[in-house]
This record gives C-alpha cells, structure tokens and sequence, in this order.
DNA sequence: TTCATATCTGCATCCATACGCATATTATTG
DNA sequence: CAATAATATGCGTATGGATGCAGATATGAA
C-alpha cells in the first residue's frame, strides 16, 4: 500500500494542488491560525487578520467549499471553525520545510512535535 | 510550546505561504513525486512530468533556492533530488485533507500512514 | 404589530500583480 | 562540435483585494 496511489500521472497530484492553493495565501494561513483555539466570526476574523470583512467572507468562502471550514449560525453572526486537523498539520509541516530552506538548524529534530 | 510560535502576526506565516506556494503547481507536484525514489536529470524529469527541459530547469531553480532539491554534476547532466522528507510529508498531508473535501470517508482514518 | 435603521454577511465587478510556459539565447561539460 | 542545462523576454491567464450593492436579522420606536 506505500505510495501505490501517487504516481506522476495521479489524479490525485491535482487535488492537492488544489490544497496547496488553499494554502498559499497569507490571509487564509492566518485564518487557520485564528481557528486553532475555536470558532470565530467574520468580523472578528477580519479584525484578527487585518482584511476587510468582504475580503474574509470571500476566503471563507472558498475555504468552506474546500471543507476546510464549516459554518454555525449565532443570531447575525456566523461562526466558522476548522473542520479536520489537517490544515493545522500542514501548516506545521510548511514552518518545517521553511526552516530548513532558511538556516539548516531545523527546530523539529530537536523538539517534540509542534502542535501549529 | 503549545503552538507558541505560530500566531496570527508571526512571521513563519509568509514562510509558509511560500512553501505553499512553491507546492501549488501539478509540475512541481510531479518533479517531487518523480524524485522520490532517487535522483534524476533534468531532461528525465522533463520527459517524466511532460514539460519542456527549460520550464522543468525553472522549476527546479525555484526549488533549489527553496532548498527543496540539492544537486550533483554528472558529465553534462546535472542530477537533481530531493533535500528532506518534507515535501513528501506535505504532499501526503494534501492528499488526506483533498479526501475530506471529496467524500468525507477519510481513506486515510483506514489505512496506515501512506507514504505520499 | 409594523416600520425603520443598523449590522453582518455574501456576491459581482474591476484592477494590479504574479505565475507558468514557449521561444530564443547563452554557458558549461565532454 | 555536440549535448545538456540555465537564463532572458514576452504572452496569456489566474488570483487577491477593494469597492459597491443586495439579502438577512436583530433592535427600537410609534
């Protein structure tokens, strides 16, 4: 079963090219961050990441068509919180990959996991 | 050490975004993919992934500076492979999130550890 | 209740920017 | 010279953000 469902040719290569797209936008990735501790709104979220309100619905948007996110209704407000954990993972593995692009002194080998 | 050097302001967002961005692009998706079980020309991944030799040459130029893929002179071909087991990581980490956003029946809360 | 207002969220449009690719050229190695 | 790889330029496309507007909901007044 190692690596039997990922060749070069994959469908799958397109999907997480679609993940990885997610991810590569700093607003998102801070969205993400924001989510670690629970549930937020728009509006707090905006603030939190310094974007207009428009600007975040519409990432929240995408983010929740990707099932990254998920929505509950409070009164005016809509809640949003991580769906799975893999968002958090994968940004953790990205701050790896950073570090060993940036010094060569990668934190991860000498800690335990870090928890993003 | 509980997420504490990950907040919403810090600075490994924009590094992770990077590495997001360095990853979101099926070729570069395929080079990674291509490399894992050994190194590789430039010319053979060209063939493999179905690029151009100097679109692959570019991307590779952009992983290497990304320390991604580290090189060896062979002869005129230039061997290329990859640097950490991170990209592999966060490919692998990509498939599973895109099998939440699919059907929701998580192949990987099935199966061990799929080695991207 | 009924109406008006304020707030919050979502959607369409426009603009500036960045990216991938093809082509052509140059460099390096044998 | 031959082969391989790296680089420069231009083109077409995609994306994020701001702006403006529309829909929904709660609050308060009459």
């Amino acid at each position: 079963m190692k690596s039997c469902s990922l060749g070069v040719d994959s469908q799958y290569v397109e999907l997480a090219v679609e993940v990885f797209s997610m991810l590569a936008d700093a607003t998102r990735v801070r969205i993400i961050l924001a989510l670690r501790d629970g549930e937020m709104a728009v509006g707090a979220l905006a603030e939190t990441v310094g974007k207009s309100p428009a600007a975040v619905s519409q990432h929240l948007a995408k983010m929740r068509l990707a099932h990254m996110v998920s929505t509950r209704q409070d009164g005016t407000k809509v809640m949003y919180r991580l769906e799975n954990e893999h968002a958090r993972q994968l940004v953790a593995d990205a701050i790896y990959q950073a570090e060993h692009a940036l010094g060569g002194l990668p934190a991860h080998h000498r800690t335990e996991k870090a928890t993003a």
